[in-house]
DNA sequence: CTGAAAGCGCTAACAC
DNA sequence: GTGTTAGCGCTTTCAG
C-alpha cells in the first residue's frame, strides 16, 4: 500500500507537507504541491481513510435510517439526502429499521462506532437516541418527531392537511368517510387521523363515528384487512381517507374486488401511488414533500456537523391543498415518480 | 471516549485481553472474559471501529451501487443486499450511480480509499473496474455483466424470457409488435431487445421492422416520447414490448392518453410495475428476480470478501414464463411490490 | 492463556 | 512555509 511516506520521498517533500496538500486546508508552496500532486499520480496514491479517521476522530458518512426502504417515499427522501450529501463530499450509509426500535437501535450502535460524522432518522414509536447523543453524534429526524427528545426534526404538515383533503371528500358529496391509518403511537399516523377526525367533526357537528377510523401497519397487506373491515360494517363508509401511499393503494385493490371502486366509494391516498396511470378512477392524491423532506434533514444535519450549537430546530414543510400544482391532485395528472 | 485501556485497567487485565474479547476469536478465560464483559459495560464502552480498521485494513462496509434508487426494481435488489449483509455484520453504503460512468468512478474512488469490504455494481456501458482491481476490492456485477472484466456476475435470463413474453403477445393475437428497450450498450436493453428480435423472427420468417424497435433512456419520461413516434408510426403497432418496468409505465400513459389501452393495443411490461391495481387492463408483466439477484450478489461477495479465489463465477437467474407462480401473470394477479 | 510493545497511515502541534 | 514528532485506539506478534 502506499502511503504518505512515498509520495513524500518521491516529492522531495515531507510527509507533513503530503498530508498538507491532500487535506486541503493548508498553505503549501504551489510547486511544491504540484510536486506532491505529480508523485501522488504516479504511485496512484489513494489517502487511507481510516488512517485519517482515528486522528481526526470523524468521518464523512451519513447513516440513514428509514422504516421501508421499499416505500417510494422514503426512497425519494434517500436520495435527496443522497444528493445533498454527496455534493458536501459525504456517503451515505443505508439502514432498513423496519419501523422497529430494536433494530433500529442496533443500527444505531454501528453509527455509533463508526463513527459516522451524523444520522438521519425517521423514528419509531420506540427510539432510543441517547447513544447517538452521549457521543454527541448530530441527529435529525425526519418525517416524524423522535418522542422525548430534543433534536432538529423536519415533518410536512399531517394534520392541517389531512383535515384539507378529507374536505374535499365532502365537497365531492360523500358523507360518510372513513379512514385507514397507521400505527398507533406512529406520528404521521396520528396526525393524519386527527386531521381526518377534526374535518369530519367540522362537517357532522360531531366526532367520528369510532368504527370507521382504523389502524394497520403500513403496508398493503395490513391495509387490505383493514379496509375490508371497513367495507364489512353494517354501515359501510362511502369514501376512504388512506393515512399513507401503502394504504392507498391497499384500499383501491379492496375496492376494485369489490368493484366498488372511485367514483362510487370515494378515495384519497396521502402520499403519491406510483407513476402509473389510473385514468379511469377519481382517486385524490396528496403529494407529500418527500423530496423537500430529504433535501431539508440533510441541511440541517450537515450544518450540525460544522458545528452549528443552536437549540433544537423544528420545521414544518407545507402540504399546499387544493388547486393546480399543489398539494392534492388527481392521479392520472400525478408527477414525480411517487411523492 | 473511552477505551479498552480503560476497559483493562477496570477489569484488572490488561489491553491486549479485552481486544481479544471483542474481535472474538481468541482464547480468553471464561472469569476474565466476564470481567471484561462487565467492565465495558459499566463505562459503556464502544470499540472504535477506525482504530480496528486501520489496524486490519479493512471494513466490514459493503458498497452498493445501482443506477437508479428510486426505482423499485433497484430497491428491491438493494433490500435484498441489507438483508443478507446485516446477518453478516456488515452495513451497506448505497451509491446512486445514475446510469454515468463518470459519477459512478468517483463512488468507486471513495469505495477504494474507504476501503469497503468489497463491492456490488449494477453496471453502466462505460463501468470501470481497474481502481477496485489492482487493490483487490471484490466486486461482483449484479444485473448486468461488466464489459472487459472478468468477476462473478448474477444475471437474469434476459434474453430467453423476452422473446418467451414476446411470443405470449402473438399467442394473444397481436401481429405487429413493437419494442421499446433501454439505451444502446446497457446489456439488460440489448438483451432484451434480441429476445424480442428473436421472437418476431420466428413468428414472421423475418427481422423485424427497424421501425418498430426503439431505444430510450430507461425513465418513464423519455420512455413516453419513444412510444410516441412508435404510435405515430405510419402502420403503428398494435402490441408493445417494455424492455423494463419504468418504459412499461410509459407506454400504459401514453396508450392512455390515446385510448388504446389494453386489449386494444397488446402490453408486455417486462419487470413488475408498482404494486397497485389495473383490473380492467389486460397487460403482461414479467416478474424479474430482483430479490434473489441481490441475494446472490451478496452471497457471492461474503464469499469473496472471505477469501475465496475460484474463478469469476457468473449465474444466470432463470425467469420462468408462463403458468401459475412462474414468470408472467396478469398485472392484476401481481405480488411482491414492484419486480 | 496473558501481557508488553510495536506499529497501521495519517494529522496537528510545535519548532524552525 | 515546512519538517519533526507524537500519538489516535486497536490488533498482533512475541515472550513468558
Amino acid at each position: 500500500m502506499v502511503t504518505i511516506y512515498d509520495v513524500a520521498k518521491r516529492a522531495g517533500v515531507s510527509p507533513a507537507t503530503v498530508s498538507r496538500v491532500f487535506s486541503g486546508h493548508a498553505n503549501v508552496a504551489q510547486a511544491r504541491a504540484d510536486a506532491v500532486h505529480e508523485a501522488a499520480r504516479e504511485l496512484d496514491f489513494v489517502p487511507n481513510r481510516n488512517a485519517r479517521r482515528l486522528r481526526t476522530n470523524s468521518s464523512e458518512i451519513i447513516a440513514m435510517m428509514v422504516p421501508d426502504i421499499e416505500n417510494p417515499f422514503f426512497t425519494l427522501m434517500t436520495r435527496a439526502v443522497e444528493d445533498v450529501a454527496r455534493e458536501a463530499g459525504f456517503s451515505v450509509m443505508l439502514c432498513n429499521t423496519n419501523e422497529d426500535p430494536v433494530r433500529e437501535h442496533e443500527y444505531m450502535r454501528v453509527a455509533v462506532s463508526e463513527p459516522v460524522a451524523g444520522v438521519i432518522l425517521v423514528p419509531s414509536p420506540g427510539t432510543n437516541l441517547d447513544l447517538a447523543l452521549e457521543r454527541s453524534v448530530p441527529v435529525v429526524c425526519a418525517d416524524r418527531h423522535a418522542l422525548g427528545y430534543e433534536v432538529d426534526t423536519v415533518v410536512a404538515d399531517n394534520k392541517d392537511s389531512s383535515a384539507s383533503a378529507t374536505r374535499l371528500l365532502y365537497d365531492a358529496g360523500y358523507e360518510r368517510i372513513a379512514c385507514v391509518t397507521g400505527p398507533d403511537g406512529v406520528e404521521t399516523a396520528d396526525m393524519r387521523m386527527a386531521g381526518w377526525a377534526l374535518a369530519v367533526q367540522e362537517h357532522t357537528g360531531a366526532p367520528p363515528d369510532p368504527c370507521l377510523g382504523i389502524r394497520a401497519a403500513y403496508t398493503v397487506e395490513d391495509g387490505e384487512r383493514a379496509v375490508r373491515l371497513l367495507m364489512d360494517l353494517p354501515q359501510p363508509p362511502d369514501a376512504i381517507f388512506a393515512a399513507n401511499n401503502r394504504l392507498g393503494a391497499a384500499a383501491l385493490r379492496v375496492l376494485n374486488e369489490r368493484g366498488l371502486l372511485p367514483p362510487t366509494v370515494g378515495v384519497v391516498s396521502f402520499g403519491g401511488l406510483p407513476l402509473i396511470l389510473l385514468a379511469p378512477l377519481g382517486v385524490l392524491i396528496t403529494h407529500l414533500p418527500a423530496r423537500e423532506l430529504g433535501h431539508q434533514a440533510a441541511r440541517m444535519l450537515l450544518e450540525r456537523i460544522n458545528g452549528l450549537a443552536a437549540p433544537a430546530r423544528s420545521v414544518t414543510l407545507p402540504v399546499v391543498v387544493g388547486g393546480e400544482g399543489s398539494g392534492i391532485d388527481m392521479i392520472y395528472k400525478a408527477q414525480g415518480s411517487a411523492e
